[in-house]
Formats: structure tokens, sequence, C-alpha cells
DNA sequence: CACCCTCAAGTGGATTGTCCAATAATTGAC
DNA sequence: GTCAATTATTGGACAATCCACTTGAGGGTG
């Protein structure tokens, strides 16, 4: 059997798929040397590095230069990246990303109240706390705010939501944080207070509550946005307005 | 300002970033050659090539041998890969993908009956004609399943839920087109049924409704094949109670 | 004119060998 | 035992070269 003298990149990454799909590599696990998978796939070093930079690329593993090269440890995770490219190509729009994430994390809300544990909670209500924290600087506020959906989706208890919605509020952050210092303390202490209305749903186990405050966090936050970026008389009619639509 | 000798790869990939956040590389378009690349970013070939397998694996670039290297034209696609090394390396279940199938899907069919415009309907239709013409062939009728809720998702108008429609579904399909087989020709004539129940009420405008039978369809789908994998006297009455639990 | 073939240029795919930089492990001194 | 120096191992990258594929230009034929 010749080897073929494409896709020898492409065989790097499959058998590392292999190997983890044999359960041979796990998180936290090293991969062998470059230079000894090299040998073990009859391919050069460069190649190896090639074909290790994609599955980088793609969150599966990371390289620390003198240390070797590792599975990471931790919940599954898409990183934003990808996304972001596709935003810059294609030109997703923020109303686009806001109305993702209601879909993705109204739904979450919902599920995190039916099966959130103790720890769940906690985590929640830890960053609760720190949104209140950080009432006075706008980009911490947004850490929290980011971490807060990220635990909210954790709380889940399912690992696809959880990475969708990590890889879409990393992308919102991304952009975000560009403009975080126009927040006033107003509005951000009322999405303090809805964070942690949503928060005490969860705790209590009241799904349908959750969805709804999330929902209304979400539209809220939209339209604290857009009235940033376009001050207007009639802006807060309009949030109004964008309300009822929903209901 | 001295090049640090750490990153060259990721200044491959932050160069292509900054080409088309500044609009030089759209959609379709050919980067340059890797030895110009190579030139232009004052790094060797094999870099160049490590950066650039980084950036195909995120789906950004194709490189086609003796041709060159394509921004890709068409809709914004993920694809499937990320997301199966992170189902392989972290257990996804079945239960999970259906569910985060539900969360997605259920709603980009309520925001197609919105916004569907008559291409997008068309596209539908055509997928459910399909669907029924290709009931005798279990893995034919998958592959315009996946089609329809494609379509369906496209329809919804947002860019991004589209994407991770298209992302969660390619992981279905790679999973299911092993099993399809075992679909009998009456679970598949009545979901080609209720897919032309859901492509009517998006045609029609009633979101509500798509809503409705959107998660019911997936719901039928996740307790056909949960009886395939564990055929029992009692199967027809859990999938029964589990439709109770979900209204 | 259209079509086909050949060839050269340009492209991606990959190798070999070498060197650099960071980290981990080992060794020796106290 | 601790700490510092040294060595080994690791990832990061380079230069030079060759291979395989595609594209386009030019020439020949009907």
């Amino acid at each position: 059997m010749t080897k073929s003298r494409t896709d020898s990149t492409e065989h790097v990454i499959s058998h590392v798929r292999e190997l983890i799909a044999r359960g041979e590599l796990r998180p936290g696990d090293r991969l062998p040397a470059e230079r000894d998978l090299a040998l073990q796939l009859s391919v050069s070093r460069p190649t190896i590095r090639a074909g290790l930079r994609a599955l980088s690329a793609m969150g599966v593993i990371q390289s620390r230069h003198g240390s070797g090269t590792f599975i990471p440890d931790g919940p599954p995770t898409l990183g934003s990246e990808p996304l972001r490219f596709l935003a810059a190509l294609h030109g997703f729009s923020r109303e686009e990303m806001y109305e993702a994430r209601r879909v993705l994390e109204v739904s979450s809300a919902g599920l995190a109240a039916d099966r959130a544990t103790a720890e769940h909670v906690a985590a929640i209500a830890e960053e609760v706390a720190s949104l209140f924290a950080s009432i006075d600087d706008p980009q911490e506020f947004l850490v929290h705010d980011i971490r807060f959906h990220r635990a909210v989706a954790a709380a889940s208890g399912n690992q696809i939501l959880a990475s969708l919605v990590e890889m879409v509020s990393a992308l919102y952050y991304e952009r975000r944080r560009e403009t975080a210092t126009r927040a006033t303390d107003r509005n951000l202490r009322d999405a303090a207070d809805l964070h942690r209305s949503i928060y005490q749903c969860i705790r209590s186990h009241d799904g349908e509550r959750a969805r709804t405050l999330m929902n209304q966090h979400l539209l809220h936050s939209a339209a604290y946005q857009a009235e940033e970026e376009h001050p207007r008389s009639q802006a807060p009619a309009a949030a109004k307005n964008s309300r009822k639509r929903r209901t």
C-alpha cells in the first residue's frame, strides 16, 4: 500500500482523531513529541506541525513551547475564532447575534432551572455578586456578565448547548468590549438586578420564569446597546415596543 | 520593532484576518501564493503552510493543489469537525444532541415562518419532495432530511443560527448515517409527513405551529431512534410519555 | 474558425537538515 | 533537604530542494 503523496497533513489529523476515538487520548493527556509523531507516521516534522496547528485552531490541542502538546482539560469549548472569521466575511449584525443568543440562552436558562446542582447554583451566584461589585467598572462587569451566561449554560446540563453559548458569547464579548465603557451605571444596575432575578429563578427551579426573564434581559441589553449607538428621544419608547412584539 | 521569534504562524493567521476585516479578501477571492505570502510576511513557507492549515481547519480558506488558496463562496459554514472532536473527547450523548437541535431548530422554524422569501419556500419544498421520493432509501432520505433542516435555518434570516444549525446537523448526520438503514418505511413516511406539515406552516407564515411541529418532529425522531437501539414492548408507550412531558 | 496537444510556468504538498528558544529533568554543591 | 547550573527534550522556525497538480499559451490540424 503506497502512501498517497497528498493528505499527509490530513493523515496527522485523522491519526489524532483515532487516538481520541479509541480513548487513548483524553482531556489532560499529552501527545507524543513532534519528532516521535513524525517517525510514527512517516512524515516530516513540518507536516506534523501543520497538522497540529490545524488541531490547535479547532481547540482540540494546545502546544506549549518546551513542554509538549496537550489535550486541554475542562469543559468542551469551541472558541470564538471560527465564528469571528465568519462574522467578518459575511457581516453578522448585532441584531443577528442578540437573536442567536436569545434562541440559545432562553432555553438554556429554562434547562438550568430544571437541572442545576448546588454547585451550578453557587457558581451562578458568585457571578451575580461579582456583577454588583463591578457596577462602577463596565469592562469588569462585561467579564462577569459573560461568565454568568456561561455558568447558566453549564447548568443546563447539555454540553453541546454550553459549547454553543460559549462560542456565541465569546463573539459578543469580542465586539462588546470595544464599547463597554459606554454603559451607564443605571443600565448596569438594571442588568445586575435582572441577572439576580434569573439566578433566583434557577435556584428555585422556576423554569418558565427563568426563560421569561432571560429573554427580557437579552432584549433589554439589545435595546440599551441600540440606544448607545443611535441616541434618540424616541429610543425608550422603541424599547417598550420591542418588548410588546415578543410577548 | 524586532520580530518576536514566537507566533510567526499566528502572525500569518492575523494577517489574513486583517485582510478580511479590511474587505480586501471576500468570499470567492484568491489569496496570494504561499511563496508570495512568505516574502510579504518575512516568514518561511512551512510557517505559511501551518498558518494556512489552521485557517483551513476553521473553514476560512480552501487550498487547491496547483491552483491556489481561496476564500469559499456560499453561506457561512462552521463545518462539523471541531464539534466532532469535542463529542469524541467529552462523550456527547444522543439525547444532548437532539435537545440542542430542538433548541436551535424550533426557534429557527418559527423565524422561518416569519421571514421566508419565496426562494426559501421553494428550496424547502424541494427537499420535502425529495424526502417523499426517498422513502425506500434511508441514506438518501437522511441527506434530504439534513438539507430540509438547513433550508429552514437559512429561511430564518439569521446567519449565525443557520451556521449553528448546519454545524450541529452535520454532527447528527455523521452519527446517524451509520445507523440510517435501520429506519423503517413506516417511520420515514411519518417523518416525511411531519416535514411537509412544517413546510406548510412556514409557507403560510404560521410561526407558532411551525415551532410546535418542529418540536414534535424532533421528539419523534429521538424516540424512534431510541426504539431502534433498545427495542422493547414498552417502547411505544415510552414515546407517548415523552411527548406528554414536553407539552 | 474550433479543437486538441504539448510544454512551461506557477501553484500547492512535502522533505531534509539545521538552528533557535523555552521548559523540564538531572546533577552536584552546600 | 534546597538551590543553582547544566543538560536533555521539547516546540518554533528557517533555508533549500524536490514532487505533483493546474493553468494558460502557443502551435498544429481539420
